[in-house]
DNA sequence: CTTTGTTAGGAATATTTACTATTTAGGAAA
DNA sequence: TTTCCTAAATAGTAAATATTCCTAACAAAG
């Protein structure tokens, strides 16, 4: 998969790959680094955002920023997020049933190729107290 | 209206609500430094902060983050936005006319206090080129 | 005048990018 | 296959940027 988007097979690369595209999650560089530490104790944060970037480049990943860092998605289909704004847990939505297909009159000269939502609140959890 | 509000009123934060508040823009808390500046040239980055995440509380400023930095909006209606990936340029947009009636299905139990949404693209300008 | 909130400034923290010498993946040649 | 070559990738360090923390001095408002 990664030669065929053009990216050299790396240790650093697969492993980086194998912690984070097989199932849909939500991690930010230091998540990654810190947890593939364990098993390539000489891995730096340069490779990680490097990695990360050339994934999200190769249509691997999603990227999108909330509570002032960069949050890496491996669910690449459209869809919106929810983040509680006090235990800041991230959930998918999937896309509504009459998604996005007015885009406003105001963009109509614009080459939009990306559109995000974010809903903010408290989750079920953090509301109940 | 800061009074209203529950702020004293200083000099500080007279010149960073005229700045922003009377016309709806965007700025960022280093822009706001950089101008204050020129008349107040011993205003320290860390009242711009104070004084942008006060106003924000208070409900005279919108905050989201785009491009690695948060961004203060002084058009607290419910409205988009929409961000040139080129340029950095940034517009609001008009809510839709159906707009937001559904909040998704697994958001029912939570307490969602805002919905926020980034077109990204080619603005006209850059998309020419 | 007094109290309490505010400010400036510097230090601390965190995120992200830049730079560079070393190493390595992968294809070409033997 | 094995060897060699080159461009790309990596680790490590430094730097740029954004944001928060801390504290002593100060000022707003009663």
């Amino acid at each position: 998969m990664l030669r065929s988007h053009g990216l050299r097979v790396t240790p650093q690369r697969l492993a980086v790959a194998a912690l984070i595209l097989p199932k849909p999650m939500h991690v930010t560089a230091r998540m990654v680094y810190q947890t593939l530490r364990e098993t390539h104790p000489a891995i730096s944060m340069n490779t990680i955002y490097l990695t990360l970037g050339q994934f999200e480049s190769s249509g691997l990943l999603q990227r999108f920023e909330i509570n002032g860092t960069t949050v890496f998605d491996s669910n690449t289909a459209a869809h919106d997020h929810a983040c509680c704004s006090r235990c800041k847990a991230i959930i998918d939505l999937s896309p509504q049933q009459q998604e996005s297909p007015q885009q406003p009159h105001a963009l109509a000269r614009w080459h939009i190729d990306r559109e995000q939502r974010i809903w903010s609140g408290l989750c079920p959890n953090c509301a109940k107290q």
